[in-house]
DNA sequence: GTCCTTCCATCTGCAAAACAGATGGTTTGC
DNA sequence: GCAAACCATCTGTTTTGCAGATGGAAGGAC
């Protein structure tokens, strides 16, 4: 024994204290009464502290006893969750999720399905970070990350894999006071390149020197999703967003939808899929997430309510 | 042995972890290396889960172990407060000082409290412990802490007399990437619940169902606040923080105040308070810390600098 | 490359512990 | 006042954990 107090003594003092009696203790924990009996007085022992009265037929808590009872129940308690987390990793369960989202991907979908992870899993941390375009795939590249829910790009990479989870529409908008908007019928492309168009920089090297749907030769760069969303309200340029994200603002009728020339009228279509390391499959949890996020996407009806 | 695992089992892990080595921790318990050998691989088989890589020279932690290493620590520090309380009582006087304070609390405060408590009374040890919302109440009302630094919350607790300190300004606060930020007069209550909000979630079952300023329908839950700072600080959402913990932000522009409808211009103010059992008054070093903090706490201008 | 140290796992006998069961004293309900 | 249930203590037996020894593997020094 390392230590004078051990966990038996706790758990048969909480025994004693639950059951009334220490025969009840016994008879609970499977040992003769003498045991609880020897535990009990070991414990006292080691404390310097009289935990029962015994002077009547049944012993009664002391007040000290009282005390030192809720301490005991913490740390009891702290040993089975620690236990439960244990099983739960022996069947394969993932220690911790880290997640990189896209921005592109509907925040009110992931949130929901963050909520229902964490009743789902309650002793699995769930790690998210949002990111964009091509920095959106380093932190599954280089390991940080064991799934990444990310817009497919035209670009291979070999060491992932990939299930399609669905798409998102993109959109050209830009505000209702922007000159384009006085085009009801089709935009040319060469009209769309007179004007200022918004551009999601990446932030990585991934997709150096590689753009997509860049139509204007003038173009200002933003690093972040909301500050675009920003400026095209304020009608600084117009540029492609994901409707969810301005579908508020069209019905409004602050942000109108470009009829562009060569998209299709429904809008661009950018599918997300779910990444990860051919070598490293998700676990349990991971694979719930991406059934979770499967079946709560496609049937987004009750999550229209918020962002 | 009751159940499989021991706190000998988890002092072990931890000595195993701490010393780098089987061995060293061997010496460390004043045991034979077998034995540390046996006790961790007992661990093992308990769990069902591999704590240690041993294919190196010396054994790494694998990520199982590091996670169940924090639970383990959790539970020995548990162990020892609950030794050192006995302790106390079997000594008979009750010079040790319990407190615990809410996370709202401005740290600095906190701190320079603890200091000059250290240097005023030497001989009583103070214990402090940090919890949130109602779980902080929770120990000063089974009588482990004698005095709780807590913040008012709109319940009644018959058993507990209180004493007011003063007020933390709280505010709503969003990254300068949110969209919410653009708002730069009042923000209306129906535009905030528009936004996915970041609510600290209540440990305890004090306050069960029961939720003080949620607004939006969409939120997440975080267990701790220093998760919720770095959620706000990635514009995962919008919330309320105490003004201490995020004043560095406002000033470096990271984090911004909004502005909201139904909230006064210098937000909201959460009334902190020393709470302890009517029937069991402060002694001098419990009087002497309460005072210190009423009035270190008006005048806290020196205490800017720290966090 | 080879030696040498230090690490870990496994085995063995031995000592300490925890066990079940028995006994006796005490309280409580009938 | 008696039976029942409680608790403390004692005793022999079983189990457990211990130290110490052995062997294999890894890594640094030369």
């Amino acid at each position: 024994m390392l230590d004078g107090v051990s966990l038996d003594h706790l758990r048969t003092f909480i025994a004693a204290v639950d059951e009334g009696s220490f025969s009840a203790a016994a008879r609970k924990l499977n040992r003769v009464q003498s045991a609880v009996s020897g535990w009990v007085s070991g414990l006292e022992d080691q404390f310097g502290v009289v935990l029962f009265d015994r002077s009547g037929r049944f012993p009664k808590l002391t007040p000290e006893g009282v005390l030192l009872l809720a301490d005991a129940r913490g740390i009891v308690s702290g040993v089975d969750t620690m236990k439960a987390r244990a099983k739960l990793m022996a069947s394969g369960l993932e220690t911790e999720l880290s997640v990189v989202v896209d921005v592109f991907f509907p925040t009110a979908v992931v949130s929901a399905a963050a909520k229902a992870f964490a009743s789902r899993f309650p002793l699995t941390p769930l790690r998210l970070f949002v990111e964009g375009l091509g920095a959106a795939y380093q932190p599954v590249l280089d390991g940080r990350c064991s799934l990444g829910i990310l817009a497919t790009l035209p670009v291979a990479f070999p060491s992932l894999v990939s299930e399609r989870l669905g798409e998102v529409p993109l959109v050209a908008v830009a505000s209702s006071s922007h000159p384009l908007t006085r085009f009801n019928h089709r935009i040319p492309r060469h009209e769309l390149a007179k004007h200022l168009q918004l551009v999601l920089t990446d932030r990585s090297d991934l997709m150096a020197g590689r753009d997509f749907g860049v139509v204007s030769p003038s173009t200002w760069r933003l690093a972040d999703l909301s500050t675009k969303h920003a400026f095209l309200k304020d009608s600084i340029g117009w540029g492609g967003m994901p409707l969810h994200m301005v579908e508020k603002d069209i019905a409004s009728g602050s942000l109108v939808v470009l009829d562009v020339d060569d998209m299709p009228p429904s809008g661009f279509m950018l599918t997300m899929s779910a990444y990860h390391q051919a070598s490293e499959p998700p676990g349990p949890a991971g694979r719930w997430l991406i059934d979770h996020l499967k079946d709560s996407w496609v049937h987004p009806s009750d999550l229209k309510r918020e962002q």
